[in-house]
RNA sequence: GACAAUGUAGCUCAGCUGGUAGAGCAUCGCCCUUUUAAGGCGGGGGUCCUGGGUUCGAAUCCCAGCAUUGUCACCA
């Protein structure tokens, strides 16, 4: 047995051999077919104990009680968890007890998965409980799982870490019944609004993840290369353009839930991929996008948690309708007293300092407004909230307002003090739309690395004429973050991006054995401490001969012990 | 990117002003036929994140690095 295995890894795979040799298969093939579940049994049986006769269940051995003869596991499946009764003489009628004393409590392990199938009882604890007539291995477990405990709701040794929890987010599915129930609820999140769009009649599509010029949104990107094409691939960092040529093309509905991509900064409320929902309606502008936004987060809410009212950390959030709304100017007359709607960029520059926000040089009027509103407002807004009208700088795929001078049609959702969705009447003058670009090209010279790029074949396209349109994006991690209280964006992301694990004992095993120590000894070499080749330069070998042999001795090794003249050799080798 | 905290057994954590490591659960052995964060007795298990330094001696003190977490900055 190999030393780079725990005590209880070694153990488990001993139990492996075991079971091959005792002639049953710890990996079958065949499937097992059940015909309940933990949670049916518990919810129906102790109302009608004539049902659950005969029943067949799957799942994960969560923990054991051996008395003797007699056990009582955990079996956990999708929906929970319940205990099951192993008798010996009912699991062994006959002679032979093998199947009880030494498959079940021994070959058998916490985190093992097995089919079984028996009648359902009550125990004088008064817990629901199968009675096993028969068991089947359908999985070994090698690694043994956190052990988690409960009792009256007190979790005991609740797996927390949060590193191993999303670096090792199956370990944390299985001891963590909650956080399987965050992801089913962002599953319910998507449904239903694929729902309600499809009940309007729009169609969902998909555009291209790379794309030759990244666009409709201000990011940098992440950079590939296509080896056929030899050219340079952005991954998107929205579709935004990508959904306009569709609607110049006739459609008068789409919609995608995106997965985008951004070269930025991590947080808690920003993982480098993330997805949103981007939504574009022909004939319509950003009051009627406000009424959809308002209707469609409504019901999300009541399809995931059957009410308006979500609790997030401490807040109590609400979205029923009608939302609050300010224009971007009375929000923050709202909350500083000053009105800002008159100043130029001097008079800006001063109220900003004034309330301290961090200003410098560059900033033009609109990221000045931004900045203050981003300071003084954003934070305040817990409930769902409209921001409208938006200084025409920051919004380059805007269209201007109808009567609002320096202004475009815009809006923003605002929720627990941050942005849930954005969205305008979208600008469809081709002529206004170069025009942007080429400040926005502009801006890239000064060296704002976020600004966009000039897409010659979406002003092609809107040239050939686009209907006014309404076009949404609204965060689906973010509005996943609220309806499940959740903190951070990575307890709603499966796998948020980490930066990669470093294992360096096992890719140098080859060194050593380059060096012509052989493999077997090779592990016990770094074992004794001396993991590179440089470290065993400096060995003392009679040291290390011991050091080996002890090695060999503890861990039960079925290897020869070297000889002192080896492990000198090894030591002179490893310098040449 | 800045600051702070954390990194010890499979898991959760102790370990004081420096003296080469402990607990509970898990694991292994024995006992136990309705138990329940089962119980009793006994055993094993550790590169104290990594690398340097100080010291007779470092899990502990110092420096550097790595990783994670938090706050801020950047960013939707």
């Amino acid at each position: 047995m190999s030393i780079e295995f725990s005590e209880q890894e070694q153990i488990r795979r001993q139990s492996l051999e075991e079971l091959y040799k005792l002639g049953i298969n710890p990996y079958p093939a065949e499937l097992f077919e059940i015909n309940a579940t933990a949670t049916e049994i518990l919810e129906d049986f102790p109302s009608n104990t004539h049902m659950f006769q005969d029943v067949k269940i799957a799942g994960r051995i969560m923990s054991r009680r051996i008395m003797g003869a007699a056990s009582f596991i955990e079996l956990q499946d999708i929906t929970g968890r319940i205990q099951l009764y192993f008798k010996r003489d009912d699991i062994c009628p006959g002679e032979d007890k093998t199947m009880y004393n030494t498959v079940f409590k021994h070959l058998l392990d916490i985190g093992d998965i097995i089919g079984v199938s028996g009648f359902v009882f009550i125990t004088q604890m008064g817990e629901t409980t199968i009675h096993v007539r028969e068991f089947k291995l359908l999985s070994k477990s090698l690694r043994p799982l956190p052990i988690v405990k409960e009792k009256d709701a007190v979790v005991y040794d609740a797996f927390t870490d949060p590193e191993q929890r999303y670096r090792q987010r199956y370990v944390d599915l299985i001891v963590n019944p909650e956080v399987r129930k965050t992801f089913v609820k962002r599953a319910a999140i998507l449904n239903s609004m694929r729902q309600f769009l499809n009940g309007k009649g729009y169609l969902e599509v998909e555009t291209p993840v790379l794309q030759p010029l990244y666009g409709g949104a201000a990011a940098r990107p992440f950079k590939t290369h296509h080896n056929a094409l030899n050219s340079t691939l952005y991954l998107r960092i929205a579709n935004e353009l990508y959904l306009k040529r569709l609607i110049v093309g006739g459609y008068d509905g789409v919609f995608e839930f995106a997965k985008d991509f951004r070269n930025e900064g991590m947080d808690r409320f920003h993982n480098p991929e993330f997805t949103q929902m981007e939504l574009y309606v022909a004939y319509k502008d950003y009051e009627w996008m406000m009424n959809l936004v308002e209707e469609m987060v409504e019901n999300v809410a009541l399809s995931t948690n059957k009410n308006t009212k979500i609790t997030v950390g401490e807040n109590t959030i609400d979205f029923k309708r009608p939302w609050k709304r300010f224009t971007m100017y009375e929000a923050i007359e709202h909350y500083t007293g000053i009105d800002i709607s008159k100043m130029d960029e001097k008079q800006l520059t001063e109220t900003a300092k004034k309330l301290g926000v961090n200003v410098d040089d560059c900033m033009g009027k609109g990221k000045l407004i931004d900045e203050i509103f981003g300071e003084t407002c954003e934070p305040k807004l817990i409930q769902p909230t409209f921001i409208t009208d938006y200084p025409v700088e920051m919004s380059p795929l805007a269209k201007k307002h109808r009567t609002k001078e320096g202004l475009v049609e815009r809006f923003e959702a605002i929720v627990n003090g941050k942005e849930l969705c954005n969205a305008f009447s979208e600008l469809n003058d081709p002529i206004d739309q170069r025009n942007r670009f080429e400040a926005q090209l502009e801006l890239g010279k000064r060296g704002d690395e976020e600004s966009m790029v000039l897409d010659e074949d979406f002003l092609r396209a809107l040239e050939f004429g686009m209907p006014p349109t309404a076009g949404l994006g609204i965060g689906i991690d973010r509005l996943a973050m609220i309806m499940t209280n959740s903190h951070s964006i990575q307890d709603v992301l499966f796998f948020p991006q980490m930066k990669p694990e470093i294992k360096s004992l096992a890719s140098s095993v080859d060194d050593f054995v380059a060096k012509g120590i052989p493999a077997e000894y090779a592990q016990l070499v770094m074992k004794s401490g001396f993991t590179t080749l440089e470290s065993l330069k400096t060995a003392t070998p009679s040291k290390l001969f011991n050091d080996i042999c002890g090695l060999r001795k503890k861990m039960k090794l079925d290897i020869k012990a070297p000889s002192i003249d080896d492990v000198t050799t090894w030591v002179a080798n490893a310098g040449k």
